[in-house]
RNA sequence: GGGCGGUUAGCUCAGUUGGUAGAGCAACUCGUUUACACCGAGUAGGUCACAAGUUCGAGUCUUGUACCGCCCACCA
């Protein structure tokens, strides 16, 4: 590419094909295990295959790439594992809907044959995926990816099973369980969601058995379940209801007798009656009541919410609304409706399918949590395993602490891996097993047709990624990995699940860090959902914008450790930002055709300007080296944008176009390659389709050596395997940096009174004066003075002490410095008063607040001296800017 | 009911150890200067939610209040 030829615009669509396929030929991102490097690696959390990426996604691919990328070009052996998660109800749900829109189902298709078809889009969707990520510019080794239900990572699954059920760690019993009865399956804790809902509370007499006439009155939120009520509780200090304790009452629509029972922890005396109705079957603390109290268990809905054989005959088949709508009819006819109170309540729904929850008891596989909980919260606890930010600590743990309860882990879904147990011919457990069992030994046993909790097998992530159990040497060099890197709502599902299964079987934690990025919500500040059509497609918003203007936003609001709010205007700032670099880029390029790259920089022929630009590259390495350690990407991705487009673009490549034409040109080329190449360096992680272009393409056209710098331990062809830029430290140079300060203030102000005046920019200006007392300042003004005709556009600066002030003049003050423009006929009198009073105002309303502080004694007693110095300073020379002003405005 | 965030310019957000507030977008005024009009120069705009406290000094620390958001919790 010639730098002469190239568009002004950068053609992101083009390029970003480009360079994945070319990086994807070289398999840069398919590492070979090189124990002598240090390594570092990230498990990517497999998204799941019930859809295609989202903006969450794609927010939490520009984090992981960044540090993936930036750690590459460190030297570290980098692994990014990807893949893909089977997502078992979710998947089965998304297949089962298109049967459903083609007039079938899953129950139609048989087990076989569902299965198959789950595959196929399995296939379509994984598919999909990596093509996303791929498009996004993810680093990550697709060709070691896996999917959770591969066969060597199915064989994990069923290795962790079995020694877990050798150890008793894994059980099988029978306890009330969350059914979601539209996608037919049991649900652990963690996926059932409950939200406040507008609901009723109805109030129900249940008649003493031995007096009819007296009755205890109930509250519940849930009528239907009365038909399955085995007791009624009271407080057992309850005065009111004390003396009934041990009686039985008659439950109304049956010819049933229930006890009356004291039981302290399920009876409220200050809540509705003080009186609670006791269905074991049905709801979680009931039947905890019930184990206390020795209550038989009735259940009277069935699988799928309808009223079972258990229900009077009346409401049997009935569907749980229908059942409650009959139930309140029948006690209100009965006479003992008392009365119904609105009431908000919360009832569990499926996070899945949505659907409510109902309480049932069923035979199901559990994992004992007590077992498995404490090496994991303490890998948290010391520090082993830290959280960024760290207030997402307690609740990744804290569910680990308190008194948390088992996991059940069976689901009856087809899609998932199915539990190894096989049951002999009288249902007693015959095999549980790694491998299959021997076909003649299995003749007469049947296996457990339930498939685990798609959770189970994300727990094994970071590890089975590596090819665990077998010992590779994937596992050995890369295991624990690096950085976790998710969204805040899975740190309990799965983060929490990777430590403990680690812990136990690796005996070690599963990563150092887990890296909690923002959430990315809609415009307006709300969640983004696809139900509703809020979600924001990330290849969409590519395609209009270019990758690397939405990964240059991603990154900097997803480690923000606040919740983002989506904006284009932010992605077309990005937009702009990388055009700019791209035309900052190709001015470089085509004043760099006759550089010879051996030219080093001399410091010794280094300009204010020079030293200046030299130091703020040092300050922006150091700031975005630091950045991959500590994650502060905001603040590296700001000073990127800082450095490059006011520092660089509007102060220092500015400055250069005159010095390019004179005999200092082979110096300043030699600055300017040196910045660029550093700077497409330290954007790669961030904005890696450009930087690649620039650098490859334009860079190491004019120095095809270029892929040895840095200490380069093998020359790189490509920017994306090329060493990470350090500056040196003789290039910080905090004195240029503040007088360079000065010389823009000085800058500022001749731009001001140019503009206020009226002057177009882009006329010359004659001459400007420039008065100080100051001996060392003038002598630097002086040097600079190409800074002040480059920038402020004046042919002639005058500096002295004392110069003859022209009548017509536009006046300003910087620091000490007494600027004077003389502008003939082109000031009015009256106007040009005006002006300098304002100013005048303002710096009197700051002298004031200084003399404020300063009058203070106890400012000047207690205040460190460097800051009641500086405020005197201060002080001085605002009075030294108004007195200037002041005479100016006699003068005229 | 407990816990955690947030409240800063019209909008979206920065603000590192307390030293007197910044950016992008939008607005307004200039400008077709050979890298870029997806540009350049300039201007205007904020009692940092509210109240009290600590301090010479608070956007920054403490306490309380209000509103918004999230997480946890078996109030029938």
């Amino acid at each position: 590419m010639s730098a002469l030829n190239l568009p002004t615009r950068f053609d992101y669509a083009t390029i970003e094909q480009k360079w994945t396929k070319i990086w994807d030929d070289h398999a840069y991102f398919h590492p070979q295990v090189e124990p002598h490097k240090k390594p570092f690696s990230i498990a990517f959390p497999p998204p799941n295959v019930t859809g295609i990426l989202h903006m969450g996604h794609a927010a939490n691919i520009s984090v992981q790439d960044a540090l993936v990328r930036g750690k590459r070009m460190q030297g570290y052996n980098t692994l990014w594992t990807v893949g893909a998660d089977h997502a078992g109800i979710g998947t089965q749900v998304m297949v089962e809907r298109q049967l459903k829109s083609e007039g079938t189902s899953r129950q139609a298709l048989g087990r076989e044959k569902f299965l198959e078809r789950t595959w196929q889009w399995k296939a379509d969707y994984e598919a999909r995926i990596h093509g996303q990520m791929k498009h996004l510019g993810a680093s990550g080794d697709f060709r070691r990816a896996r999917f959770t239900m591969d066969e060597g990572y199915s064989r994990a699954i069923r290795k962790v099973f079995v020694e877990w059920y050798n150890a008793g760690i894994i059980y099988r019993d029978n306890r009330l369980v969350n059914w979601d009865p539209a996608s037919q399956t049991v649900l652990s804790d963690l996926e059932v969601e409950s939200k406040e809902e507008d609901g009723h509370l109805w109030h129900i007499r249940y008649p003493l058995s031995e007096d009819p006439n007296t009755f205890i009155t109930v509250a519940t939120t849930r009528p239907e379940t009365l038909v399955g009520d085995m007791a009624v509780a009271v407080h057992p200090e309850d005065e009111r209801y004390q003396h009934l304790i041990g009686k039985t009452v008659d439950l109304p629509l049956t010819d049933r007798k229930i006890p009356i029972v004291g039981d302290a922890e399920v009876a409220d005396p200050a809540f509705g009656s003080g009186a609670v109705k006791i269905t074991p079957a049905h709801d979680f603390n009931d039947w905890e009541c019930g184990q206390r109290n020795g209550l038989e268990i009735l259940q009277v809905i069935d699988l799928n919410a309808c009223m079972n054989v258990n229900a009077p005959v009346k409401y049997q088949g009935l569907k749980v609304n229908a059942a409650r709508k009959a139930i309140v009819e029948d006690l209100e006819a009965g006479g003992f409706l008392v009365k119904v109170e609105d009431h908000v309540y919360l009832p569990g729904r499926s996070e899945r399918t949505g659907a409510i929850v109902q309480p049932l008891p069923l035979v199901q596989w559990w994992v004992d949590m007590k077992r498995l909980a404490g090496p994991a919260r303490d890998a948290v606890r010391e520090g082993r395993i830290r959280y960024v930010p760290e207030r997402f600590t307690d609740e990744g743990v804290e569910w680990l602490e308190k008194d948390i309860r088992d996991w059940c882990i069976s689901r009856q879904l087809w899609w998932g891996h199915q539990i190894p147990v096989w049951y002999d011919a009288s249902g007693e457990i015959a095999y549980v097993g790694v491998d299959d069992p021997d076909p003649e030994d299995a003749k007469n046993w049947t296996r457990d047709e339930d498939v685990l909790d798609t959770w189970f097998s994300s727990a094994l992530w970071p590890f089975a990624t590596l090819g665990w159990p077998d010992e590779t040497a994937e596992l050995k060099h890369f295991y624990p990995t690096s950085v976790l890197s998710t969204a805040r709502d899975i740190l309990k599902l799965w983060v929490a699940r990777m430590n403990f299964s680690s812990h136990y079987f690796l005996n070690t934690v599963p990563f150092e860090q887990v890296l909690v990025h923002a959430t990315i919500l809609t415009h307006d500040g709300k969640r983004m959902s696809k139900s509703k059509g809020t979600g924001i497609d990330p290849l969409e918003m590519s395609q209009r914008y270019g990758v690397d203007a939405c990964r240059f936003w991603l990154s900097e609001v997803s480690m923000s450790g606040q919740s983002a709010r989506f904006s284009e205007e932010k992605l077309q700032n990005g937009q702009h930002f990388v055009t700019k670099i791209w035309n900052a880029c190709r001015f470089m390029l085509m004043n760099l055709e006759d550089f010879d790259p051996q030219t080093p920089i001399d410091l010794d022929k280094a300009t204010l300007v020079d030293q200046w630009i030299l130091s703020r590259l040092h300050g922006l390495e150091k700031a975005v080296s630091q950045s991959l350690t500590d994650f502060s990407f905001p603040q590296a991705i700001k000073q990127l944008y800082t450095f490059i487009w006011n520092d660089f673009c509007d102060w220092y490549l500015e400055m250069a176009k005159p010095r390019l034409q004179g005999s200092d040109r082979a110096h300043v080329q030699a600055i300017l390659f040196h910045c660029m190449d550093t700077m497409l360096r330290l954007m790669h992680p961030f904005m890696p389709f450009v930087s690649e272009e620039l650098w490859s393409e334009g860079l190491q056209k004019i120095d095809p050596n270029l892929g040895t710098r840095f200490g380069a331990e093998t020359p790189a062809q490509h920017l994306t395997v090329a060493a990470w830029p350090t500056v040196p430290a003789e290039f910080a140079h905090a004195e240029a940096e503040a007088q360079m300060e000065s010389l823009m203030d000085i800058v500022r102000v001749l731009r001001n009174l140019r503009a206020e005046m009226g002057v177009p920019a882009n006329k010359l200006a004659e001459e400007a004066f420039l008065r100080t007392d100051d001996t060392a300042l003038r002598t630097l003004l002086a040097d600079n003075s190409l800074v002040f005709e480059a920038l402020a556009k004046i042919k002639t600066i005058h500096v002295a002490s004392d110069i003859p002030t022209p009548e017509q003049a536009a006046h300003g003050v910087s620091q000490n410095v007494q600027i004077t423009l003389p502008l003939a006929g082109l000031v009015d009198v009256e106007k040009e008063r005006e002006r300098l009073q304002r100013e005048i105002v303002k710096l009197e309303k700051d002298i004031q607040g200084l003399q404020q502080r300063l009058g203070n004694p106890r400012f000047v007693e207690r205040a460190p001296e460097s800051v009641v110095k500086e405020a005197q300073e201060q002080l001085h020379e605002l009075n030294f800017q108004k007195q200037t002003l002041e005479q100016r405005v006699e003068a005229l």
